[in-house]
DNA sequence: CGCTTAGTTGATGTCACTCAACCCTAGTGG
DNA sequence: CCACTAGGGTTGAGTGACATCAACTAAGCG
């Protein structure tokens, strides 16, 4: 049962059993972190590489009237803080939003194994390169799409993103999420987010009930005009 | 004298003289751009690397009903698509703004930098990582902060990173940018976006004129609440 | 000297924010 | 076993920041 670090990494470059091995042994360090509780705070410079493997997590930046944004939604697999090698200092926090399984490696143990492993190397590569990309794809969001294609557009990213790394049960996925992180996400004010999520149930576009979830990603990813091109996941896998 | 690749790149990792001809060597290959012209499509896989030397370029994404947001600025020693390595195919386009010089050198030769210089790899590991902290800080403007600051942050960037590559003129640094280009960038409309810099110009932010300049840094950073620590840059040069 | 592109101005509209209250559920402690 | 609390969600009223539309000016440019 590969752990979903490897699960995840599979999709940006073909890793051999060693390297797979490799892997999950470099990441042996496990951390049971309750919710809301930071990671990593701004102007660290964390000796060791983080990563997700059960839960939830995020970055974020606080502004100095003390409101939040998040920049990025970690899923199991995703890594918190690749960059340290190169980076003086972290320009960001992280923190989970859910309990939370993470793993963490010496930063001298991540950069031999991609020292040695090409392919590890590339699928690190890939991972931080994907990040980039999914900032991007937000940007247009934030810019350019109103409000309710972007909490759209936002579901069916997480529900893509999860279902990669074997988080959909029977066709469906769970988002464990308050509406305030969704608000904080997409720039908007949770009184809104909650406005636009009635009128998505009421369209059927997400199932009615308490908990998020998304059951039909055909039906939401046409309404948010979403395109998982920008996800460079292995069609596949 | 060093190009801007160059001048750039020395900030990410300290360049042996030897690194540094290895680079200009590369991109040997030059190319005048007049304004307003697509370097590259989204969906493209270029066998080259491109780079800024002098100019402007931007990234670009297109919504289906036509609008442009504007994700990234390329100014001189900026590279267009590094990662094209990594990731199998180009998730948004590249075009100058105005009439810029163009490098570009095959991937392969720049695989081979790369395995052959360890400063150089880190060096163009940690150009990507600047963009993305750069979008990260995007985010968080486009997502928390009212249009006048965000106006103001965006000027406050351009001038920090253009005289990071040489491109201040006795302290004040020329913006050859529209009005709407600002707008496509951060998501506004080109009245609104004009509207603000009347303001700004108004209360001696920037200095008036139809030309867009940056003269007082400080009272702009002020004002937008810019710190510059995102752009990773080295303080001693 | 007409044409085009960028910038400017005013009037009007609307999407999303703020504020404030209220509900519901789960957890906690007496 | 029940009152109390707290966090998340829901609702309504009022407001404001920014968009849209449309017209006009100024500055290149063939």
């Amino acid at each position: 049962m590969p752990t979903s670090i490897v699960r995840k990494l599979r999709h940006g470059a073909p890793l051999s059993p060693a390297d797979e091995a490799a892997l999950t042994a470099a990441f042996a360090d496990r951390l049971a972190v309750p919710a809301h509780q930071d990671l990593i705070r701004e102007g660290d410079r964390p000796e060791f590489v983080h990563a997700v493997i059960e839960g939830l997590a995020c970055r974020y930046k606080l502004t100095p009237d003390g409101r939040r944004q998040i920049i990025a939604w970690l899923v199991p697999g995703d890594f918190c803080d690749l960059h340290v090698a190169v980076l003086d200092r972290m320009d960001h926090s992280i923190a989970t939003l859910v309990p939370s399984l993470i793993v963490s490696a010496p930063r001298s143990r991540v950069l031999e194994l991609v020292a040695t492993s090409p392919a590890l190397s590339q699928a690190l590569q890939w991972a931080t390169l994907v990040d980039e990309a999914i900032l991007r794809e937000w940007i247009v969001g934030m810019g350019r799409r109103p409000a309710d294609k972007q909490v759209a557009h936002l579901l069916c990213e997480l529900a893509i993103r999860l279902s990669a790394v074997g988080q959909s049960i029977d066709g469906g996925v769970a988002l464990p999420v308050t509406q305030l992180e969704i608000a904080d996400t997409l720039g908007l004010s949770a009184v809104h987010v909650n406005r636009v999520l009635q009128r998505l149930r009421g369209e059927g576009m997400i199932p009615a009930g308490a908990a998020l979830r998304v059951a039909d990603i055909e039906r939401l990813s046409a309404f948010a005009e979403f395109d998982p091109g920008y996800l460079h996941l292995d069609p596949r896998l």
